[in-house]
DNA sequence: AAGGCGGGGAG
DNA sequence: CTCCCAGCCTT
């Protein structure tokens, strides 16, 4: 016999624990402003948004968004260019062109209405397990579980599931539906993340506080301890890199900038920054070093930078490169020439850059300002 | 099943 | 500094 089976069906039996946790929920539920709606469409935008990231630094962006587009039309009509810049600075751009592209796809196939049903809304563009639950439970009222990382911690330590040697996500899940209460699903969802964000939290839960402690089997084995954490062998190894990053100016008034958009198979794809390139240490083989080596002569290293993608830490030096005209580095750059465009430094605050690349333009900005100041002054004498 | 993606916040 | 966050997608 399972033993997991077990434990979820006496819990499930258990008509106070649901009581407790809804009570508790009523009480202490934040207000969110997404939660205060069941138009499809803003849960949709909001479940994309949350995915890996933390609700505080949704919100802002979030009432943003909808303010700009407050439709599933309005968002399928809109330039993808504006949609990104909309989304710049929350990171997981992809997140925004498969929002933008799902949006296309249900106004052109499905007469702008959002389908109810989770297997077809797992069919679009971004939307996973997860959210495809979450948007047919929360604006539809349909009777589906949803893990994610609150009410996976949750259930884990409701179910002392670390006990259980490796349990699998597609057990997770169906421990989850049949937890699921007969009526009042949709609350208890709500409720298991609340939970797990304001009290069953991964670091520190505050078990003294939780309104379910009696039936816990984590806290009954270990007194609300936190979990063991991953030995240095399991986590993911920090990866250094050294970047070079080329800012080529023109002596134009106003001067302009060289940019480019990534393309989807970099980093920040859809987005737009300077051209750089990794800095290959070691024996110099057949690298040469990079496409922009013929510029190094000229350049000026005006600042460094450190930043980190993922597990990546990035070290960059930010190389300057003052031309007369343009086609001194147009003509020059025969191969990957492809997306690069000049852009005036005002013009430049609108496109929707990448983070460190917008914290390059604000430094190489302070060294041009600085520059012009200087000039003025020789032109005064 | 595992790893990549990206940025901000907490501790 | 490290770890984590209303996951999804590709290999």
């Amino acid at each position: 016999m399972n033993t997991i089976d077990s434990i979820v069906n006496l819990l499930a039996a258990e008509r106070e624990f649901y009581c407790s946790l809804r009570r508790w929920y009523r009480l202490n539920a934040r207000e969110l402003p997404w939660r205060q709606t069941s138009d499809p469409y803003l849960i949709w935008v909001s479940e994309v948004m949350l995915q890996q990231t933390t609700v505080a630094t949704v919100l802002p962006y979030y009432l943003r968004f909808i303010a700009a587009f407050p439709s599933v039309e309005s968002l399928a009509a809109a330039d993808e260019l504006d949609v990104l810049r909309r989304w710049a600075g929350l990171g997981y751009y992809r997140r925004a062109r498969c929002l933008h592209r799902a949006a296309r796809i249900i106004v052109n196939h499905y007469k702008g209405s959002i389908p109810r049903d989770e297997k077809l809304l797992q069919c679009l563009p971004g939307i996973g397990p997860y959210t495809a639950n979450a948007i047919a439970c929360f604006a539809f009222n349909r009777r589906l579980p949803i893990i994610e990382a609150n009410t996976r911690r949750v259930m884990r330590r409701l179910l002392a599931i670390e006990k259980f040697s490796n349990v699998s996500e597609t057990a997770l899940w169906k421990c989850a539906q049949l937890l699921l209460p007969r009526r009042g699903y949709r609350e208890f969802n709500y409720a298991l993340m609340e939970l797990g964000s304001l009290i069953c939290t991964e670091r520190a839960p505050q078990c003294d506080r939780c309104p379910v402690v009696e039936y816990c089997s984590a806290f009954k084995e270990s007194r609300g301890r936190a979990e063991m954490r991953r030995s240095s062998s399991q986590r993911t190894a920090v990866v250094h890199l050294k970047w070079r990053i080329w800012v080529f100016r023109t002596c134009e008034v106003p001067p302009a900038l060289l940019v480019r958009r990534f393309s989807d198979d970099q980093w920040h794809a859809g987005l737009f920054g300077f051209p750089f390139e990794e800095v290959v240490r070691g024996p110099r083989k057949a690298q040469e070093g990079g496409e922009w080596a013929k510029f190094l002569r000229v350049a000026k290293r005006i600042f460094t930078m450190q930043f980190s993608i993922t597990r990546h830490r990035i070290h960059a030096d930010i190389l300057y490169v003052p031309l007369r005209n343009r086609e001194d580095v147009t003509e020059n750059v025969s191969c990957s020439g492809n997306g690069l465009m000049w852009v005036t430094l005002e013009h430049l605050e609108e496109l929707p850059l990448a983070s460190p690349h917008r914290r390059v333009l604000h430094g190489v900005y302070d060294f041009i300002r600085g520059e012009l100041e200087h000039a003025g002054q020789g032109a005064d004498r």
